[in-house]
DNA sequence: ATAAACTCTCCATTAACTGGAATGTAAAGA
DNA sequence: TCTTTACATTCCAGTTAATGGAGAGTTTAT
C-alpha cells in the first residue's frame, strides 16, 4: 500500500511516516517505477507500535530498542527478556504517576459544584 | 528558596525550571539584591504538577490550561468543571492505550523462556 | 488529454528543552 | 579580608521529533 494508506491505518500523519522512513525506523520497499514507498501489513504493525510507544514518551531510540525486541534474531532471549522487563517497569512507573494526575483532576471536579459561582477550593489542593 | 532547591524538589532540571520562568509558566519572585529567582512552596507545587502533566504529553499550552483550573478565580466553576472533565477523558484515553502497550510487552516476556536460546515468537505477535 | 489527488525531495520552522560561554553573587575556609 | 568554590544570571547555539511548504513528478478518474 502507499504511504497515505499506511498513515491512515497507523493513525500517524504522512509526514511522520515519511520521517520514520528517513531515520530508518520503518523502511518500506519502493515501487521501482514511481519511487513511491510501498508498505506491508508488517510495516503498519510496526508503525502502530511506535505510535503507541511515542505517545508514552519513549524516545525514538527507545522505540528502536523496543522494535528490536521483536526483530533482532541475533539477540539471546535472555537479553530480550531483561530489556523488556525494564521497559515494563518504566511503563508501570508512568502508570502510577498517571493515576495520581487523574486523581488530582478528579478531586478538582468533585469539589467543584459545577454551577455558575466563580469559586473552587483551589490552591488549597495545590499547596497540600 | 533558590532555583536549584526548587528544581530538586520538583524533580526537574534547573534549566527546565528557568525555561518555565522564561515562558511565564511559573514566575518566581526575584531577590532584589542578587537578581536570583526565589521560589515558594506554591511555585514548587506548580512545577510538580506541570512535570506530571508534561510526562503525559500534555503540551505547554495544555499545562497552562490545567494550571488555570487551579488559579483562575474569574472563571466560573461550570467552565472549570467542563475543562477538567475533558482533560480527564483524554487521560483515560491514554490510560487505555498504555495498558495495551504494557500487555503487548508482557506477552513478549511470557512467551520468551529467558534462557540463552536466540529465539522468540516475534513477528507473529507483531503482525497479528 | 487534462485535472485532481497523491507522491517525491529538499529546506525551513516549531516545540520544548539542553548545553555552553561569559559573567556576577554568595557561602565557607585560610 | 581574601579567595576559592558553588551556585546564579543572561544569551546564544544545538537537539529531538516532528511539521509545513515549495516545486516537481506520478497515478487515477473523467
Amino acid at each position: 500500500m502507499n504511504i497515505s494508506q499506511a498513515a491512515k491505518l497507523s493513525k500517524l500523519s504522512v509526514k511522520t511516516v515519511r520521517y520514520y522512513a528517513d531515520i530508518k525506523m520503518v523502511e518500506p520497499a519502493r515501487n521501482i517505477r514511481s519511487g513511491y514507498r510501498s508498505y506491508t501489513n508488517d510495516d503498519v504493525a510496526k508503525l502502530n507500535f511506535i505510535g503507541k510507544a511515542r505517545r508514552f514518551n519513549f524516545s525514538i531510540e527507545e522505540c528502536r530498542e523496543l522494535l528490536s525486541l521483536y526483530q533482532n534474531k541475533n539477540r539471546s532471549s535472555k537479553e530480550v527478556k531483561k530489556l523488556t522487563l525494564a521497559k515494563i517497569a518504566s511503563i508501570d512507573e508512568k502508570l502510577k504517576e498517571f493515576h495520581s494526575l487523574r486523581d488530582e483532576l478528579s478531586y478538582l471536579v468533585n469539589c467543584c459544584n459545577g454551577d455558575d459561582r466563580p469559586s473552587c477550593p483551589i490552591l488549597d489542593e495545590l499547596s497540600k
